[in-house]
DNA sequence: CTGAAAGCGCTTACAG
DNA sequence: CTGAAAGCGCTTACAG
């Protein structure tokens, strides 16, 4: 009743069990070879009857392959993650491959990551440095960057979203529809590339439409409620005006929406506030957020797509934009 | 210049370089034994020279321990998951741990987790079947469980917080200080016990103010905006009055504020919304949410400890139950 | 269709 | 303080 208390069974005691050798347990449990009917059967049973999993480290060993798949970040948080993650993971399970996380929150940056942890890594914007992306590609090791275009001379593949075009949409649509010209850029953080195309966006868009960029509404915001809420108080303590505010993300337009009704200014009455990755929340915060639909899970999907092929030494695209799109909702002004 | 571009480098090598054993390679990387200032001096120079990693496979198989956390989840979701993945995430890297995210989404549950891929398992409230707990427990597979009781027989150690003393508190408030009579409670999903333990106190806060307790004000509203969001809107189509809302959580409170507001009822004038947890985000939603504070990163990072004390075979506790704390912000009514 | 044997890259008694 | 050797639990040519 009780299967085997202490030490799990092992192939070998398989194999005694259904009186095969342990390359015929091996060769049923991975179908590398045939084997007759009623081998296979008696296996099976040995297996059932002992509980026998098999030992992933003597597989990883020989085999040189862990069936993991590593994701490396800055930092776990904002509601962007869950999403993230969820995509890669679900799409990592269909591969076959479990996940395993690495955070980086005030590490020193190390090569030990990978190599034989992993068979291949997905790494968020900023959380690696060029030299370890170099490191990993002398080594033909598989990585996807994640909104992060990797050095010229390492062509990893990398996956992000149609930023510029996006926040050039989003821009116009406070210009043309809400007929606002004072808006502000709240960037994100600097390791963030996604912010610098965002901005590319909103500036050709002020352009497009003759309006000149004033270099006091671009702030630095960051990617979170609190920077975003105290760049915006600070804004509005220096007495600069404006009647927009494009968020670095979502996150952060929640923040400057609570910094605007603490300043006593009603959103979207006083002022318009755009955000960017249409967030699960985003919908459901006060005013409901107009903002650009990243599609997140997509991004995570495709990062382990890529890799996978990678993996597989299959041919694989360098670079994956996934496009974006407006979503409008009431906090620019609409109804 | 270019270390090793196909086979990564092993200790054989690495011994054959500094003319010694791999035994004393071993010895230097791991200070298992003494050895020789000038002979580690020669290892060490060798390791860097060749770029050495040790192959975890490796090393797991001899040692039969992976230094590996698994963490269990039903779904990657929601604003309560990126803090309490910090907290787990940080509190086992400084325990030289890393982590494998298992998401059970739709998956058949299996015991195919743990054992030897992992050296223990945090499970997440509802993403483990009780026959599955037994046979770790049989195995002596160390388990803690995050926000579920385990079975009598499998006294395995749990962690949650404060629900029921929470719950009464923040009920309590309503009543007391606002004068509210006709609170909703919306459940969580069925999995999770802690939304019982919230609807226990939130009876007994009824019941202290002599409160009948109306079983159509208690109504299945899940863990997330959606779900909470069409909660609502049904109870106001069934014409159910009601002047306050405790949402099963804080994502489910922004739900309810979303879907109150396009009701055109006002948070809150007509009716206060509180939540529960005091996620990163309920300080910033609109108005600002009153709720009740987990101590969510605490949490992982409790999980974390006490899982370590059962890989250590050491003693710990059973249960430990986090302290919660009202947090009055204005969806209540207060200024 | 099946088995004997070597080997994956480490660690650890056991000797010295 | 150091080395030779066995062993962790699998997989896979190689034979038959």
């Amino acid at each position: 009743m009780n299967p085997q208390k202490r030490r799990p069974a092992t192939i070998i005691e398989v194999a005694k069990l259904a009186n095969v050798s342990p390359a015929t347990i091996s060769r049923v449990l991975n179908r590398t070879a045939v084997v007759a009917p009623e081998t296979e059967q008696r296996v099976r049973e040995a297996i059932t009857e002992l509980g026998f999993i098999p030992h992933p480290a003597a597989r990883q060993l020989v085999l040189n392959r862990t069936n993991l798949i590593g994701v490396l970040l800055q930092e776990i948080s904002g509601a962007f993650f869950p999403p993230m993650l969820r995509g890669i993971e679900a799409e990592a399970r269909e591969a076959g491959y479990n996940l395993l996380i690495y955070s980086q929150q005030n590490e020193k940056p190390s090569f030990q990551f990978g190599e034989h942890s992993v068979d291949g890594l997905i790494t968020f914007a900023g959380s690696i440095q060029e030299t370890d992306i170099r490191r990993y590609f002398e080594r033909e090791f598989p990585v996807v960057l994640l909104h992060q275009t990797p050095p010229q001379d390492c062509p990893y593949p990398f996956v992000t979203v149609e930023n510029k075009l996006g926040a050039e949409k989003l821009i116009d649509h406070l210009i043309e529809v809400h007929g606002l010209q004072r808006i502000v850029y709240l960037q994100g953080p600097e390791s963030h590339e996604d912010s610098r195309w965002r901005e590319r966006g909103y500036r050709e868009a002020l352009e497009a439409h003759q309006i000149a960029f004033d270099s006091q509404l671009l702030i630095r915001g960051g990617f979170d409620e609190e920077e975003a809420a105290s760049a915006i108080q600070k804004l509005i303590q220096d007495g600069v005006g404006f009647d927009a505010v494009f968020a670095g993300d979502d996150d952060a337009a929640a923040g400057v929406i609570a910094a605007l009704n603490q300043a006593g200014r009603r959103v979207p009455d006083d002022v318009a506030v755009v955000g960017f990755d249409d967030v699960p929340i985003s919908r459901f915060i006060t005013p409901p957020l107009t903002t650009v639909r990243a599609p997140i899970e997509q991004i995570g999907r495709t990062a382990v797509q890529l890799l996978v092929k990678q993996m597989l030494n299959q041919p694989c695209e360098n670079k994956v934009l996934l496009p974006t799109e407006l979503v409008i909702r009431h906090s620019c002004g609409c109804k």
